[in-house]
DNA sequence: ATGCCGCATTGATGTGGATCAAAATGGCGG
DNA sequence: CCGCCATTTTGATCCACATCAATGCGGCAT
């Protein structure tokens, strides 16, 4: 956001998501950067598992385009998402080989990867890339606090109207826009992740689902696409205070 | 832990938490550190709010001693705990002035306070700072993500017992010691914050706690002091497999 | 001792969301 | 166009936890 230079900003990352965000590398043409072994591009089909928790993980990686989940499953099956990347996000991490969830691509994903080991030789001798890191964690961080809030204390309701708003806001802001009348986007999402992302089963999803769209606070072009005819009245679903909300 | 220098390493720094982390910057006896306007002690009694969300905060800081918790509030009273700081654990964050929830002493606290300005100079000049900075705030989202499986697909039971282990866990891991048969531990909060960690209503957790009493996974010395006789025992009511189960 | 007050326990009842079950929808290959 | 299968919706019933309401307990000031 604010105007870091890119770290051996050479070449064209254009395609590359976390060029500005200062953690980018060697942008070089992708077949040159898969020379070199360093950084790399790898896709995903829908469904797809990326790593089973408690595998290793030999790179660290941003999502280029779709939709990665990160779950944890207990011994008899229930389940909790516990992340949602989207465009721009960043998987792994330095210093730890595995990873304690799942990691599933929910829709054709590609991953912008790096390679661990360079990547962490990387982070000792450019100190804004681990700026940059800690910056992005403390966003995780914060995310992952005000789901917690949604999981804990919110209605059936709430926790539906706030996941939409969740999905609506980042959709929206990364085409720069503000949240206003008429936001449509995608839910990538089946009615069971969004159960598992909330806490609830599937059939109270659907219920709710339905009764946003009875009372109009929501519409639904097939059963995928959302159009939010007043974003103001959605938040008033939500339970959050009415100024502002957005943790920063 | 593993053996990094300590950044301006003179002095004694026994009593600062960090200094392990790598993080601490001018270990000069108290009085001369005071004087230089870096780095001082605060302290809080129990009940007392540290900050309230939205407020400015103009130092970061590492506990030293006491319990501190992070909750949100929604406007119709409805409480969610968000985060809870023991020893050595940090507060604040580079780059943002302003935080998101409200921080609360609930036993007496010691803070270790560095000033935010020359904090942040020193993270651009010492970058195994934001490394280490890095590190415990993924730990913190490791945390958090657990947390989201215990409050959003755990019985009330299980919430106790996952309750229970973490702090049993952190008490006796602060030690050095492997959990194992006959572990006390203070429980630094009241029925109504453990609530507020959980997800539940207050009776409820008095109920499953004394529920737990009465089929021996715990005992109680006073209200305030949990025995408990076979750590696996408790383990095995948390819901969480088996195997290890510590997210690393 | 005594009474107060904050915390904790216990009991009785209500309800939101889970569970069990069935039917509707919609995409897709043949 | 048809039939299949995954996904979603809707309905009926149940139960874990919330809610409402006393009661118990321990510390502490008088």
């Amino acid at each position: 956001m604010n105007d870091r230079p890119t770290i051996f900003g050479k070449g064209d990352c254009s395609d590359c998501p976390i060029r500005d965000r200062a953690v980018c590398a060697r942008c070089e043409p992708d077949e040159l950067a898969r020379l070199d072994g360093f950084k790399f591009y790898r896709k995903y089909a829908p469904g797809e598992a990326i790593i089973w928790a408690g595998d290793s993980l030999d790179f660290v990686a941003s999502v280029v385009s779709g939709v990665v989940t990160l779950t944890q499953t207990m011994e008899d099956g229930r389940r909790q998402m516990v992340g949602l990347l989207l465009a721009s996000d960043f998987i792994g991490r330095p210093n730890r080989k595995s990873i304690a969830y799942d990691a599933t691509a929910t829709t054709e994903v590609t991953l912008c990867c790096f390679r661990r080991s360079p990547f962490q030789d990387m982070m000792d001798s450019t100190p804004h890339l681990s700026q940059r890191l800690l910056e992005m964690t403390l966003d995780e961080l914060d995310a992952a606090r005000e789901w917690m809030l949604i999981l804990g204390r919110k209605t059936a309701r709430e926790k539906i109207a706030s996941f939409l708003s969740i999905l609506a806001r980042r959709a929206t802001g990364a085409l720069g826009e503000v949240p206003g009348k008429d936001m449509t986007f995608d839910l990538p999402l089946t009615r069971e992740a969004m159960a598992d992302y909330l806490g609830l089963t599937l059939e109270t999803v659907s219920r709710q689902m339905s009764a946003l769209k009875r009372d109009k606070i929501i519409l639904l072009e097939g059963k995928r696409r959302i159009l939010v005819p007043d974003f103001d009245r959605l938040l008033g679903e939500t339970g959050d205070d009415a100024d502002g909300g957005v943790l920063v």
